[in-house]
DNA sequence: AGGAAATACATTGAACATCGAGGTATATAT
DNA sequence: ATATATACCTCGATGTTCAATGTATTTCCT
């Protein structure tokens, strides 16, 4: 395929990096926000989450940075960057253009 | 996640199971058929669709049969079984959750 | 006060999917 | 004659995700 590992594995960056875009957020969290606003399709997990984190930023899509909460705990906050948005736009439009390619291939004969 | 299997790599199987649904057919033939249908948003390997059409086989969603061109050429045709309908349904739904929950996470914030 | 559960981070090994490259063979076009 | 397209297939390398596991702190319940 063409896109497989830009889009139907890295569908995984695509959503941490909407996640992220739209508000600066920690590990725990992402995986959370994902699971609501996707209405429980999605569940990512640990093992799947902090390695794409980790890669993201390594790529200079993501910075982070440690806060302390009022009770004490350690959470560290990512922030997409510039180039981390333009990624993201340009995955989203990948994301659409296979989405789209999928529902051509479904729709013609037996349209949903 | 919770499709990953059964969806992001199972959208091949998704997308091979529509297409000879719709008519039976044979491999190479797959293969143009989704670039033609996608509008080449798939590119669709030998390396990848072989072994799916054997693992389809072999689950009983698709029968085989060979037959031969008025060139002499043999092709192997692959039909669609009831299992097979009953399987291409569940995982379009799957599909529509799954593009869904992307749309639904990627829409929030900065609606495209 | 004590214990369970949730929060929060992270790594590792196994399993799985896809691709690229290679292999074989026939038909058609140049 | 030779190159290209058709048509099938396999294998090794690569990359992704998960399950399991580990650590540590905080909050909730009894």
């Amino acid at each position: 395929m063409k896109f497989d590992k830009s889009l139907l594995s890295g569908s995984t960056q695509l959503l941490v990096l909407s996640i992220v875009a739209q508000e600066d957020a920690y590990g725990y969290e992402i995986i959370t926000k994902l699971a609501e606003k996707s209405e429980h399709a999605f569940e990512m997990k640990e093992g799947t989450l902090y390695p794409v984190l980790h890669s993201l930023e390594k790529d200079g899509y993501l910075t982070a940075y440690e806060q302390e909460t009022a009770g004490g705990r350690k959470r560290r906050y990512y922030h997409v960057t510039d180039k981390g948005l333009k990624e993201l736009a340009a995955q989203k439009e990948q994301w659409n253009a296979f989405a789209a390619g999928v529902g051509r291939v479904l729709g013609e004969g037996s349209p949903a």
